[in-house]
DNA sequence: CATCGATAGGATCAATATAGCATAACGCTA
DNA sequence: TAGCGTTATGCTATATTGATCCTATCGATG
């Protein structure tokens, strides 16, 4: 039959501009990942990334915003860890909450164009 | 006063996913300023890019894309010149009119959020 | 047919981003 | 006190991206 909806692979990613950072998916996954897995190394082992990079990508958003977003301790039992902040809980949850929206409420335009630029 | 409202600095900035390119603020105003003046070239002059590099941009949409989104001629009286085809001007309209989706649902998430990492 | 401004594209270099290695400090535990 | 896993950070190498330069081609027009 004729309408055969073929899926639309375009898709809307958003940035969040904080002014001097910006978090797009990749910081968003780290928050996420570190407050799931309460250490920074094991996240970054989780999502494929190395351990100096991760650091450097939580250290930028501690430095810029006033406050940190993740909080850590060295030594122990376990070697140290690390977890979000209330500030970085914040920050993570209005991310998804934006993502959420736009999703929403560009799907119609996304699938119109889709169609617009049908072969 | 006590609720003085400081301005708030934080922005939420899109992309445009086309699997295999993805169009952000850069290549909607090239395609915009390219509308607009008709050439390439002159394009490039006003936004203070190099014609190598507005070329490409364009180019790589055009091949990433099913269908062109610029369509040019050379030489004549003009030396040539360039315009929006109706794939382009579709995608311009859909970047745009995303933009300002997002700009009005994401405003009061940014401004809670902007008070809760409140210095 | 020589000129002119624009498209089209090759080649190279600088700047920036990311990857990867190496190492120290830390503090519990055996 | 030796060992372990993690945070913290320096340094180097590689990859990606953007800037710059240069050359060819096109086609109306004087």
């Amino acid at each position: 039959m004729g309408s055969h909806t073929e899926k639309n692979p375009y898709r809307l990613r958003i940035k969040l501009d904080l002014g001097g950072v910006v978090m797009g998916p990749g910081k968003a996954e780290l928050l996420r990942t570190v407050d799931s897995l309460g250490s920074i190394s094991a996240a970054a082992r989780e999502l494929g990334l190395n351990y100096r990079r991760a650091w450097f990508l939580l250290e930028t958003l501690n430095a810029t915003l006033g406050r940190p977003v993740v909080e850590t301790t060295k030594g122990g039992a376990t070697g140290g860890g690390a977890s979000l902040t209330k500030a970085g809980r914040a920050l993570l949850e209005a991310y998804d909450r934006c993502q959420e929206s736009v999703e929403a409420h560009s799907q119609d335009t996304l699938d119109a164009l889709h169609q617009a630029l049908r072969k």
